[in-house]
DNA sequence: CTTATAAATGTGCTCGAGCACATTTTTTAT
DNA sequence: ATAAAAAATGTGCTCGAGCACATTTATAAG
């Protein structure tokens, strides 16, 4: 009996102190009607100031938050949000985005958000330039953008910011501090991880390579980064000494660059460390001849042919991009702004992930 | 104008393949009323077979997904969630657990959820009886639970069963194959993670240590699962050949073990690798002298001192559980269970997370 | 064929925020 | 003092799902 009387008593302080507040909660203590509520919450005017100093009074001991259940039951307005980046068919590295771009529509279906995908040619400037203008022409009212192309990007962001378009960047950011937001990785960072997994794995005084691959030599300050970090992490060393060379194997076509990888590899015998800048890391496991244990080779992203090299030998560590999260979260950041108005998060830097061949598994399925 | 027709033409377009269905709009179609409808959906019965088909073919065509927002407006029950886990003052491993609790309660605040935290003392069996009799006692509709001790935790479990009360466990999962849902790591691939790690740094025929450190030694499947995994890694390389040797590091109190620990390793200076089954790396770390390169100290977690460690260059690798996010997404997965009614994934395996001193920064702020 | 009973179907309210519009109160002008 | 204008406040509907209850239709019994 006394312990019945003990649980109802113990179910009204639970009841009391969870208390969610409604709007007519609120309007009842402070002994007007929700309207008046509403328009201070909104602050749309219209409310005497001795109403919209008890109301707001109120609002900030209870730490009234609206429920955002109810808020976006009614919304009219579909956000529209368009979602600019490379085409994954001629790159695959940003093929994981479109899964993290379908999750977040999966999400947000029902609260009133469209999304649109549109790639661009990321060797092809002109590509970029004709589709960011399709996409201002359509007036979305937020776009999520990978700003492979500096320059070009500026002048698009510029012009999103002249017609009060939302934007957010993700995977590269560019160097102008008003940037609205970004999320993606901190490359000078990651360029250090990849500078310690090879530095702990190679004898002193080895000859490491730092390889830059490309079709074209655009996206540059994107693996210079990478570059800068690798560099540091060995500057900051006192006692060891490491050769540090650094080599760009630009290419046209396919087939020229495979020549150039593999008479780089046959001129060069003399290095056991390579830290290759982005994705393309492959083409180079793909023309070393034995696995050799004392050689280590670090690159980016869990491509699949990157992953066969890596669970083989050939490949040691892969530095994980998580570009299909990146994409994701950019969308949820836009979103959230849009139907709750939270504020967009400045810069958000994601793990940075190391993989190796025991955990790669773990990291594909998710 | 041409233009300005096309793109109204492309918005009703949009408009039209984005539709969202509504029950009142199926009932339209089906040409009943929304209360019909709603039968099938919840297969109440008292619908003419007639009725049935025509409305359910309907929900199949246009893959109806019930607006999970006005759902949940009504929502009278609230659901009551007990999470019993480690008392994180007794063991800071659990401390993150706190955070990712708090999130789930901050997301879920609107949508009638309640969540309480139970703690038990991980070094008391009694406790965890006593904690977690006293939580049946309260007939939560969900169990988030932590089954440190193997025996104890599956004779809760059944009582849960018999009862009909949903659990989730995390962290440690128990070897029952009928158990309703687990999320942590895969320990045995965690073990072969660490394997790699240390196999990779080291020269050949190096002596290498697996160290189990507790006070009490409970928990042990834990442990041994990941030596298993370190064992099983070693196991199959086929060239190498390594020593490995297994160390039970027990004691009762913090000195008694801290005086253990220094004669370990005074007595095993031929110890080149050590693996630490689990976060009570740092009182091994603490201990060794020097740091020496051709050492490779690889434990999991990243506890405040761990990272220390980590940072000074004396402890090479960590492995992270990620605690925060294996107690959040439990939650998460009970509450959808309860809210839209998802069913609960039986494994859920979360990525086995390398960090060095270079990323570590990277896991910490998340 | 009528009435009783069961089965099937429809109606209308609820939840909380938001907003248009109706109503009341206050201020200003004549 | 009174009417007009302006400011402040209140009211009531909307959104979509869910559910109790009201109503209609079909079936069985007398």
């Amino acid at each position: 009996m006394l312990e019945h009387i003990y649980k109802l008593f113990k179910t009204f302080i639970y009841l009391f102190s969870m208390k969610k507040y409604t709007i007519k909660d609120i309007a009842q203590l402070a002994g007007v009607s929700k309207g008046t509520v509403d328009r201070v919450i909104h602050n749309r005017g219209k409310v005497s100031k001795n109403a919209f100093d008890r109301v707001s009074k109120l609002l900030k001991e209870i730490d009234y938050q609206p429920n955002p259940i109810a808020r976006n039951l009614k919304n009219n307005k579909i956000y529209r949000i368009h979602v600019l980046l490379p085409d994954p068919e001629k790159d695959k590295y940003w093929e994981p985005c479109i899964d993290g771009i379908e999750e977040a529509i999966q999400e947000f279906l029902h609260f009133g958000v469209s999304i649109e995908k549109v790639f661009f040619n990321p060797f092809d400037k002109r590509s970029f330039e004709r589709q960011s203008a399709g996409v201002l022409r359509e007036s979305p009212d937020g776009i999520l953008l990978v700003p492979l192309f500096q320059k070009e990007s500026l002048v698009f962001i510029e012009k999103c910011e002249a017609l009060g378009v939302s934007y957010f960047l993700f995977n590269s950011n560019i160097e102008k501090i008003e940037t609205q937001g970004f999320v993606g990785q901190d490359l000078f960072q990651s360029g250090r991880v990849g500078a310690q997994l090879i530095h702990k794995s190679l004898k002193k005084n080895a000859v490491i390579a730092v390889i830059h691959i490309d079709e074209v030599f655009k996206n540059a300050t994107h693996m210079q980064e990478k570059e800068k970090g690798f560099r540091a992490y060995f500057n900051d060393l006192e006692g060891d000494d490491f050769q540090i060379d650094t080599y760009k194997l630009k290419h046209r076509n396919s087939d020229n660059l495979k020549k150039t990888v593999k008479y780089f590899i046959d001129t060069h015998p003399e290095i056991s460390g390579a830290f290759v800048t982005n994705s393309k890391i492959h083409l180079l496991a793909a023309l070393l001849r034995e696995n050799n244990p004392e050689r280590c080779i670090v690159g980016y992203d869990l491509l699949s042919e990157n992953v066969r090299y890596l669970k083989s030998g050939t490949i040691n560590f892969l530095i994980h991009q998580n570009p299909k999260r990146q994409a994701y979260l950019g969308l949820v950041f836009l979103i959230e702004h849009f139907l709750f108005n939270r504020d967009i998060p400045s810069v958000k830097h994601l793990p940075i992930d190391i993989i190796n061949s025991e955990n790669v598994s773990t990291y594909l399925d998710s």
